[in-house]
DNA sequence: GTGAAAGCGCTAACAT
DNA sequence: ATGTTAGCGCTTTCAC
């Protein structure tokens, strides 16, 4: 026996309210000429029916869905829940939802382009995974526009929004710079991605600037994750006639807290005492009692507001956004794990919520 | 200026290929009667147009989206990330997407659902959150199914897929019972869900059953969070008068790993030599070189397996299933933070991945 | 301010 | 096997 669908349509409102079925789809079109009193009706007569109006039907003729589509390839990251969060909160506001598409991290997402494609949606965003300029043109080329999130494609005409990788990798040097560390570790993410690169080439560099030899820095890949840096930790203090880093910087905060628990429980090494660590992203599991990572703090409420804007879901008659880079700089959060310098004790002082 | 959507429709790709338009639909069905010539003929002029079906235009005969939403309300927890995930990568290779509807954790959904009416979704899933019965009725009429996942409303005839809490629960006071633990605190989740309810039930019957006194047993809300249990670990050990108690159970494994971090840090008890603790959910953050939590496993794959059958995504025709409460049995795995008692030792031992 | 009618892009009978 | 045609539920001119 078939389900009984038994979704009441406009006309069904309308022959209950005396109307006809265009007075019903006015009375719920905000701002549309209909009287008070007429809306009142229908609204009456839908509510009896409980009617609801079919937004698949209408986005048919205004070419309008509601929905965004998110592309995210690593929800393992706790930083990357978070923002999926963000964004899901800020489009439900505005009586938008996210589709949502997983990919494998770091993999191309070019067949989740091509499933997006058919829901017609209004946008789409794109964190942690990759993606052909060819799927981007498809995109635009359909007036859908796509933006980065915290990554970008070299060569693409996408927009992107981002941390400023660079200074924040940078700002990580310093402090182990102020708090006296000579010898350097580095445990990279994705060697594909921006993010990873971007966060490196700033950290090295101003160690390099700071008159750090090249020589004392070491760099080991973590693949972005827990387990790739808990690995990556190990191979660093393997051999032991290497000479002993003061400092390791965790490229993201999942790594940093994944090298301080080998730097503890596998190597049994203290941290700050033996070895400083720093990461990246700040997320709440950083906080935590046994890390409270000092860390570069990623602005993700501005950095999805500035994404949705560069989307232009109010407004699509305005021109696809093309090659804008909007890096957004993070903020030093000083914890426990780099020693304060006496010079920066009274400055920044965090407050904890 | 307009953005020039130039989504070309299956009417170009009929003109170019020198078809009809519903030669186009059926190329683009699988399994319905076209010649292998034809059907070749189309899909190269579909891809020099860039065509893709729109599938918004295609539900509004079919009645089917390929989208079902998902009611999450708390994406704080990782489990229910994991949840979320799997979920997704489900549907997208059955061609399903997942509309995602965030809820603040423990609220009522109910305007949730009214969206969600509005975008026609084949089925919907709530996790993580209230729901009142009418809007399940509401579901239901249209022929929406709806299914719950790990919580059932009393009362309501939505069916529901959860992990055998009560018998979970009961799993961690042996557990405990076995390694001899006489005074236990538990740390409870959001006092309105049946999840907690449940395993706070199953975790004192059991205890109750070994001849426990209820006298031993002390109760804290530790609503569900990390900073909420850390909180009632530490009011839990503030009366000094008080017998300590010396086994512990986190109704999830985010409270438990809160209590063990509050334990160590704040309390300065070791864990599991003053304290034993359970937890329960078994997320990949309790396996953690710091925590490495003995908990109940919730068999998450095969949850979303039975969820998924309860949807009849792929037989519309057949009854919404109502009333059916399908709990599935959860599994304890020893880890650290309980003693493994003798009789214990050589069985069951886990299978690391 | 309101109704009639055309049409959005597709699927599903129905013919052929 | 293929084309023709009538909708699906709505928005949007266009008259009135």
């Amino acid at each position: 026996m078939a389900r009984k669908s038994s979704r009441s349509t406009s006309f069904d409102v309308a022959a209950l309210a005396g109307v006809s079925q265009s007075a019903v789809s006015r009375a719920f079109t905000t701002g549309s000429r209909i009287a008070d009193e007429t809306r009142t009706k229908v609204l009456e007569a839908a509510l009896k029916l409980n009617y609801v109006p079919n937004s698949i039907a209408s986005s048919l003729t205004t070419k309008r869905t509601n929905i965004v589509a998110l592309i995210i390839g690593n929800l393992d990251n706790p930083f990357y829940v978070h923002v999926l969060h963000t964004f899901s909160r800020r489009l439900q506001e505005q009586g938008r939802q996210v589709l949502i598409f997983t990919v494998e991290p770091n993999s191309e997402s070019d067949e989740a382009i091509m499933h997006l494609l058919k829901y017609q949606v209004d946008g789409v965003v794109l964190t942690a995974a990759q993606l052909s300029t060819r799927m981007i043109s498809l995109c635009h080329d359909r007036g859908i526009p796509i933006v980065l999130f915290n990554r970008y494609i070299p060569g693409s005409d996408a927009s992107g929004v981002r941390c400023d990788n660079v200074a924040g990798g940078a700002l990580i040097a310093e402090a182990f710079l102020a708090a006296g560390a000579k010898n350097f570790a580095l445990i990279t993410g994705d060697l594909k991605g921006t993010t990873s690169q971007d966060r490196v080439r700033g950290f090295v560099g101003r160690l390099l600037e700071g008159g750090v030899k090249r020589t004392r820095i070491v760099e080991v890949e973590g693949h972005s994750s827990y387990e790739g840096a808990l690995n990556a930790t190990a191979k660093l203090f393997r051999d032991q006639n290497r000479v002993r880093p003061d400092a390791l910087f965790g490229v993201n905060d999942i790594m940093a807290m994944a090298a301080i628990d080998a730097l503890r429980h596998r190597i049994g090494l203290r941290v700050p005492e033996d070895l400083m660590v720093g990461g990246f992203d700040d997320i709440p599991e950083g906080r935590r009692l046994p890390y409270q990572l000092t860390t570069v703090r990623q602005p993700i409420e501005q950095m999805v507001d500035e994404t949705l804007q560069l989307l232009h879901l109010d407004d699509p008659t305005e021109p696809i956004p093309r090659g804008i880079d909007r890096p957004i700089k993070g903020r030093l959060i000083w914890r426990n794990t780099i020693p304060v310098p006496l010079s920066h004790r009274w400055t920044e002082p965090e407050i904890q919520s």
